[in-house]
DNA sequence: TTAGGTGCAAATTCTTTGCACCCTG
DNA sequence: CAGGGTGCAAAGAATTTGCACCTAA
């Protein structure tokens, strides 16, 4: 799937905002990297990135890909989905549950909601497949990292 | 945090049953390793699941630990959290939105939904952590999969 | 000019696999 | 007793890192 011409535009715009406003360098390898995920809309690997960018690029090395990747979530500029550094996790409760993902640590905690229980796909999901489950996941910050920063910044001033 | 024992009970119970219907053996390994995941509700990742079977059993290998809790996933005993084979994936769409997840091959697409955009987390999430972002996470077959399957058994017969 | 960015290759980390021996059913 | 299950060690795949050179600001 390929973002609308005047979407990846609008979103190269504020990517360049964003970087100088970070004080980050604006390289040719950072413009085409974000060009390529900003124009692809099925959710890219690295591996897919690379590929991309190369056609264009053909000197670009994929540690610069990841690099990139990860500088650009940390500047807000896109999501991460299936969490990297997060091992797969098993559970034997198999009861209706959702979770709590801790956006520093990765800590992920069982969230009980009735509420969320009840929630059901819309009609509009037979178009993608057959939905069998449907599970909340709320991200933030879990206490422990919360506390964490407030004393990292108390002791900075 | 540990599972109340006759909660573990219970689950060591429906483990046996369902290993015996489904004709797999019932080893020593595997019985130690279900249990493990069973009486440790923390999402444990498959080297502390290994760390905790060896202190009953210190001759287990961590292949076996990762053999028998994909075989636990197949026989739908456990679940797994943060995919396996699953690669990290970036996504500059930075509206919020849900995913459909195939089961079977990984696909994840996007799923807009205004309803799910309405979701807000309980208040009991403060026990937790600080929320930030809420989004749901259907998971099933995807079209393509589920079209595979009927294929499959077509020619099976 | 110069500090931060890049490419290369090697290292790490998590997970899987081939094979000979072992144990459950 | 037979065939699946296990342990070992080695392979694979994804991601990260050290270092010398390069380039945007």
């Amino acid at each position: 799937m390929k973002i609308r011409v005047d979407k990846v535009k609008q979103r190269m715009v504020h990517f360049e905002e964003v970087c100088r406003n970070s004080g980050m360098k604006l390289t040719h390898q950072r413009i085409e990297i974000f060009r390529e995920v900003a124009q692809t809309g099925d959710h890219p690997d690295a591996e897919m990135v690379y590929q991309g960018v190369r056609k264009r690029m053909p000197t670009v090395s994929l540690d610069t890909v990841y690099r990139t990747l990860w500088l650009l979530k940390d500047l807000g500029l896109i999501t991460v989905l299936g969490s990297a550094h997060e091992k797969t996790r098993f559970d034997a409760n198999l009861s209706p549950h959702h979770h709590f993902v801790c956006m520093r640590c990765g800590l992920m905690q069982d969230l009980f909601c009735k509420e969320f229980d009840k929630i059901k796909p819309p009609k509009s999901i037979k178009a993608l497949g057959q939905p069998e489950t449907t599970n909340v996941e709320v991200r933030g910050i879990c206490l422990e990292c919360g506390q964490r920063e407030k004393k990292s910044r108390k002791t900075k001033i």
